[in-house]
Parts: C-alpha cells; structure tokens; sequence
DNA sequence: TCTGGGGTCCTAGGACCC
DNA sequence: TCTGGGGTCCTAGGACCC
C-alpha cells in the first residue's frame, strides 16, 4: 500500500494488486533542468537554474538542490538569484527538450496507444487495455518509469487513479521518482485531506476566495452545499470543484486534442515608444505565428493582439475576420490596425504578442487558391466551397490553375 | 521580489436574430 | 408606446496551468 516517505512524498512502494486505477498520469522530474543535467554530470547534485539570466526574465526550471531554497519556476530570476546567489544558471535549448519529449511518449506509446499528451513532458496514458498483456496499473506504472530511464537516462513520477485528475494529483504527491496508485475506493479519503489548493483550477485569487470562507480542505469543499460554490465561483466553477471534491471527473483520456490557438509573444529587453519599431516586431511574431498554422493545415478566423505596458497593465484585441488566414502578411496588417488603435505617443511597450484564434482546418478553403494542390472539382469539396463563400465564387476563371492565387473578390471587401 | 512564453477555460456585456 | 425571452456570435479581461 502507499506511505508517506521522509521527503513527505506518498508512494506505493510495495506491489498494489489494484485494477480499478487505469488512468496514468506520467509526469517528468524538473523535465528541463535534469535535460540540461545529461550533457553537464559535473552539475548533477547542484542547485542549477534554467532560465536567462537577465533582469526581466523567469525561472524555467530548477533542480531539487535549487528548490530547497525556494526557488521555483515562474520566479523572477532576480530574486531566485538573491536566494540562491551559488546557484548555476543554464541557457534553456527548447529543441533538445522537445526531442527528448518525443522520445519519452514513443516509450509510453509502447504500453498504450491510448496517450494524451499533456504539454511538453506529461501524459495521460489509459491502460485499461493493457492490463493482460503488463498487468496491474502499479506493475505498468513501474515498468513505464524504467522504460523511460532506460530509454533516455531521465527520472519521472507516475500516479495512478481511476480519473485524470486524481492520477495528476497522485503523480505531484509521489515526486520526485516515485509511483502512486490510489485505487477508485480509496479516492475520497485520499482527496479530503488535501488542501484546496490541490484541486485543479484553484490557483492563488481561488484559494484566497475560498480560505475567506473557512474553506481550506477539499473534505471542506466536498460538504460545502454546490449552491454555496457556485455563488463564490460561478457556475462552471462550482460545480466543477465540488465534483472534483467527490473524485468525479468526466474526462476521459482524449488522443486526439488538437490546438485551439496559436500565438507568440515577446518581452522586450527595452521598452519600445516608436510604432514603427512596435510594427516590425509584430511583423517578426505574425510570420513565426503563419508559418506554424501552415504546418498544423489550420488557418484563424480571430486575430488577437496583446500589448502590456511597463506598469504591465496588460490589454488585449481581436477581430474576426471574413474568412480565415495563415498568411502573414495579412497576420500583420491585422496587428498593426490593431495596435494602432491604441498607440499613443510616449506609451512605454513592455511586450507584444500575436495570437490566432477559432481555427479552422485549412484543407476546404485553400483549394480554391493553393498552388501546390493540383484541383480537383468534386461535389463534396464544391459543396463545402459554396457553403462557406457562397456560389459566386465558383467562377470557372477561379478555377484555372495559376489564377488560383486569388481570393475570391467579395471575400475581401467584408474584412474589417 | 517584480513578474517569460506557450496555452486553456470561464464570465460578462452587447449585437443581432427569431 | 413600451417591452420579452432564448440562442448565438463577438470581444475583453482574468484566472489558471506547465
């Protein structure tokens, strides 16, 4: 069964016969720091730091040996510096970590096709399918975790519940390099001792809202009557703690989520006055932004615009547009209508960023006008063409190749 | 202590339609 | 002349997560 270790982890140390908690939750130990530890064993058992190290930057990752000073990620790296003056500070290389990423979901992909990706180093894995090919959930969960180590030499923590966000929760309480199954019997007795701050979707405001009314455990929450929650945080919000308090948790484990928004952002080492600096800045992010919907075959409806000023008041704006684009030209034009707007002479710019919203597969539009596709006129694609511009686009002169790169007429005149 | 960059989800108000 | 209710879409802001 689980016990509390020294560290004040809990992990099921000794077999867990259970077979209820098919729901595993994998989850990397300070995934980026123990990357960058790989290619520097001397730092192995220092406080390390990944981050820039610049006035205006964050931590990204820190190494058990850094957190014991309290040093956390997200921690303005001026202040984590000034707690651990010793620590080392790493470059971040994205790409390795994404290439290390990939190598542990092919490791989990082994035991499961069924594996929800959950960011850059977290997974979902249902395993109620291999239960007879690797056994229980805990035989399963300790196999993944020295497949992983094997497979790339890092360390991770697996949880195991009979829902996604119990297995999550048993994951952090197992960390680092630990395993924990909470069977579905055991679940209530082992969320109500929880704090609230446990349950997900209850950060800093929601724990203050909620230990204003007395209410600090999840057992607090379970007995608090749902009319009360959703007073104090709305309808989505109430009902959804007050399940989490009961262990009910309707998601399943999905495979197939797919992007909803796609943006980039950048914090200026200076803040900028001069628009057109602000302008070809957007120009910069509204390309990285339209190459990677052309790659994901997605185009947006909704462009957004993000600006934060020094004070790091932070305002956004967005415009739907008459039909959806990956093309960072117009990406920009948007932006920059968007900005100007709201620019004003000495406004002191501290970041910009550029984001499409709402979007949309990329394949039945882009027919009509994409060179690379040789067309084909079928009924269905006609169908879907017409539907979406109406029948007047399909002139035989929009048909031919090579005048193909022109958007339909009418579809510009209703942008804006 | 002074706050990155990638996202998701929820709320609320207004427009618009039936 | 004054006034309904429901549904959907759009926009802006905020909390939250990794």
């Amino acid at each position: 069964m689980s016990k509390q270790d020294g560290r004040n982890r809990l992990v099921s140390d000794q077999p867990v016969a259970d077979v209820t908690a098919t729901v595993l939750h994998v989850d990397m130990d300070a995934f980026f720091a123990s990357v960058e530890l790989l290619d520097r064993p001397d730092l192995v058992g220092l406080p390390v730091i990944v981050g820039h190290d610049s006035d205006r930057s964050v931590v990204t990752a820190a190494t058990y040996e850094a957190r014991k000073y309290g040093i956390n990620s997200a921690m303005p790296m001026a202040v984590a510096k000034r707690r651990c003056p010793g620590a080392v500070i790493v470059e971040p290389h994205f790409e390795k970590y994404q290439a290390k990423s990939r190598a542990v979901m092919r490791v989990f992909e082994q035991f499961t096709p069924q594996v929800e990706r959950l960011g850059i180093d977290e997974a979902f894995l249902d395993v109620a399918g291999a239960l007879r090919l690797y056994g229980t959930p805990w035989e399963i969960g300790q196999a993944i975790r020295r497949a992983v180590f094997a497979e790339t030499g890092l360390h991770c923590s697996v949880g195991a519940a009979s829902t996604k966000f119990v297995a999550k929760l048993a994951s952090s309480r197992s960390k680092p390099d630990g395993l924990l199954v909470v069977p579905a019997a055991d679940t209530v007795a082992f969320l109500h001792p929880q704090p609230v701050s446990a349950l997900w979707g209850v950060g800093g405001k929601t724990q203050e809202t909620l230990e204003n009314r007395g209410l600090r455990t999840v057992g607090d929450l379970a007995t608090t009557p749902l009319g009360s929650l959703v007073s104090l945080l709305g309808p989505a919000g109430g009902q959804r703690l007050h399940d989490l308090a009961w262990g009910r948790d309707p998601r399943r484990v999905d495979t197939a989520v797919g992007e909803k928004s796609i943006g980039h952002e950048v914090t200026f080492g200076t803040d900028l006055t001069d628009r057109d600096a602000v302008a070809r800045e957007l120009l910069r992010l509204s390309e990285k932004v339209a190459v990677r919907m052309r790659r994901a075959e997605v185009q947006a409806r909704t462009l957004a615009l993000k600006v934060r000023y020094t004070d790091f008041t932070t305002l956004t704006r967005s415009r739907t547009l008459a039909e959806p684009t990956d093309v960072a030209r117009r990406i920009h034009l948007e932006a920059v209508e968007l900005y100007d707007v709201l620019h004003k002479p000495g406004n002191r710019i501290r970041l910009i960023g550029v984001r499409g919203e709402n979007l949309v597969p990329t394949a039945a539009s882009n027919a009509l006008w994409d060179d690379d596709a040789p067309w084909r006129e079928t009924e269905t694609t006609v169908d879907a063409v017409t539907a979406r511009f109406g029948a007047g686009v399909l002139r035989p002169a929009s048909l031919v190749r090579g005048a193909s790169q022109q958007r339909p007429p009418h579809a510009r005149q209703d942008i804006g």
